[in-house]
RNA sequence: GGCCCGUUCGUCUAGGGGUUAGGACGCCAGAUUUUCAUUCUGGUAGCAGGGGUUCAAUUCCCCUACGGGCUGCCA
């Protein structure tokens, strides 16, 4: 068997999408799976959309999510340059070609003209006409002007542009590993336009071509893609390639969570969750974007929510890190249905890999996170062992980390009206006292000792933890008493107490 | 409009001619007798509709409806 070669080929117009990271997973998983390349390509065929930086963001949005590139851009390999723009020659020469076999030819409409023929078209009924066999014998084409006036108006250079000639009355044919057999007249295929005036080649051209000449076995891409693969197929036919024809696998897209229309990142914005990997910066408003980094998602658990957006592995396993995935994957099951993006679920994946995930790996996020800055290792996983099941964003660090760092400034008064009664108030300065006494601090024996002391007093624990707690946070809810009080230390502890009631009787007199 | 692709709980999905149609998220309830969280248990809810084929269709075929994609000198 041949080795498995898979591209990745996203044009640098901005920020990586979130369904475009999921066709690099998939890419992805199935190099691994099958111990083939994976391939990065830039497709930078239009100019007059590349923004800068988007290059590298892509890199680095591979990078945070580990989908590192075999070859390609960045990479190198023997299949270079790996950026279409740098490769505008060979697109030239493939284009002559197509043009000296007879399945291209030269178009010198200006973009001005077919827009008014187009706009007459119209006006006469036609839907939404197209440059095909029907139409291209009554534009300015190599096909219709005489040979000598075509060769004169390249000659001086005059613009024009490659236009495939679809052939007449046959079908084409496509195997779909997702979708089976796909089947398209070429009397509804347009003559698509395979070099633009400006040199540079659309997308249907380099992408035949790079596929070919950098030995891609599998082209696994979007669903967008599945009405322009006749024309695909077309090219390989015409290049006489097609025993070399990659096997296709066309996604589904990821919908928004109204499962109107494919996800955009208009609705990042509007219903507030990611769209985007990493964060992107732009100087115009409302152009910025977080990512799924910064709202605080591991790689792993947005890989594994990603990979779940239309594909299982047949079995009600859903928890895979990415080596499991890449074991467990095939294209095969993929679904053929849009998937809806669903934040909840994403956020469900994160709080269980950040719960199963050890605190040492946990360190370096939560150390991003807090305000406090000196802290010792030691102190610093002791808390978050502490927290890290009550953590679904890795931001939930600061939120839940704050009494640590910060004595309580409000305390939670709804609780503090139903609880701070004479007999409770009672029973907490005792308690206060029989904790200052206890031998030990923060152990099982103090907890038992404390638990054992509230007991014989008949105080109630359901009366004096929560005071306890509110003492030492302000909030009603939190973690484990006894956790929360070996975590502050008893000086700390003692003082906060001693705080707390002197607080508490203002907010109840008053 | 035309062409192409699709349609199993609210969402992500498993399944496949005869099943109590399975799991997960979400939601609800209960347990863990300190809260919240975690964990556990239980519950809620689905084969778009209509025709065929068949002893039997959610599963196969057709039609309809609905949804999506494409229809650029964009990818």
């Amino acid at each position: 068997m041949t080795e498995i070669r898979v591209r990745f080929a996203p044009s640098p117009t901005g920020p990586l999408h979130i369904g475009g990271v999921r066709t690099a997973l998939y890419n992805y998983l199935f190099a691994k799976k099958h111990q083939g390349t994976f391939i990065l390509r830039i497709e930078d065929t239009d100019q007059t959309r590349y923004v800068p930086g988007a290059e590298e963001y892509i890199q680095q949005s591979l990078k945070w999510l580990g989908l590192n590139p075999d070859e390609g851009f960045g990479v190198g390999g023997p299949f270079g340059p790996y950026k279409q723009s740098e490769r505008r020659d060979i697109y030239l020469e493939y284009a002559e070609k197509l043009v000296a076999g007879g399945h291209a030819y030269y178009a010198f409409d200006t973009p001005d003209e077919l827009e008014s023929w187009r706009k007459d078209m119209e006006a006469q009924g036609v839907h939404s006409p197209k440059y095909d066999q029907s139409t291209r014998r009554n534009l300015k084409n190599s096909l219709t002007l005489p040979e000598a006036e075509v060769r004169q108006m390249v000659a001086d250079g005059k613009p024009y542009v490659v236009r495939l000639k679809v052939p007449e009355g046959e079908t084409v044919v496509f195997e779909d590993i997702i979708r089976g057999n796909v089947q398209f007249e070429t009397a509804e295929l347009d003559d698509k336009v395979m070099l633009k005036a400006d040199g540079l080649p659309t997308y249907h051209l380099a992408n035949i071509i790079d596929d070919h000449l950098m030995k891609i076995t599998h082209v696994i891409r979007g669903e967008e893609w599945l009405s322009s693969t006749a024309h695909h197929v077309l090219l390989y036919r015409a290049f006489d390639w097609e025993d070399e024809i990659p096997q296709f696998a066309h996604l589904p897209l990821i919908l928004k969570p109204s499962g109107k229309g494919k996800l955009s990142k208009r609705d990042g914005a509007q219903f507030g969750f990611p769209v985007f990997p990493l964060e992107w910066y732009a100087e115009e408003e409302n152009e910025s974007y977080l990512g799924f980094r910064e709202f605080g998602f591991l790689p792993d658990a947005a890989l594994n929510f990603l990979a779940l957006l239309g594909w299982s592995p047949g079995d009600d396993q859903e928890i895979m890190p990415l080596d499991e995935l890449a074991k467990l994957f095939s294209l095969e099951k993929i679904v053929k249905s849009g998937a809806r993006f669903d934040i909840e679920k994403a956020k469900w994946f994160n709080q269980q890999y950040i719960l199963s995930k050890k605190s040492e790996k946990l360190l370096p996020y939560f150390l991003e996170v807090i305000p406090e800055k000196e802290i010792s290792e030691t102190r610093a996983l002791e808390i978050i062992e502490l927290l890290k099941p009550r953590i679904t964003l890795l931001p939930d660090f600061l939120k839940e980390s704050r009494f640590i760092f910060e004595r309580p400034e409000v305390y939670e008064q709804k609780m503090l009206e139903k609880k701070w009664n004479a007999v409770n108030r009672e029973a907490m300065i005792k308690v206060n006292g029989q904790i200052r006494n206890a031998a030990t601090f923060g152990d099982d024996v103090f907890e038992s000792e404390i638990k054992g002391f509230i007991d014989e007093n008949k105080f109630g624990l359901g009366n004096i933890l929560p005071l306890l707690r509110v003492c030492m946070s302000g909030s009603s809810q939190g973690p484990d008493v006894f956790r929360m009080m070996a975590i502050l230390g008893k000086e700390e502890l003692i003082q906060r107490l001693d705080a707390a009631f002197k607080a508490f009787d203002d907010i109840i007199k008053a």
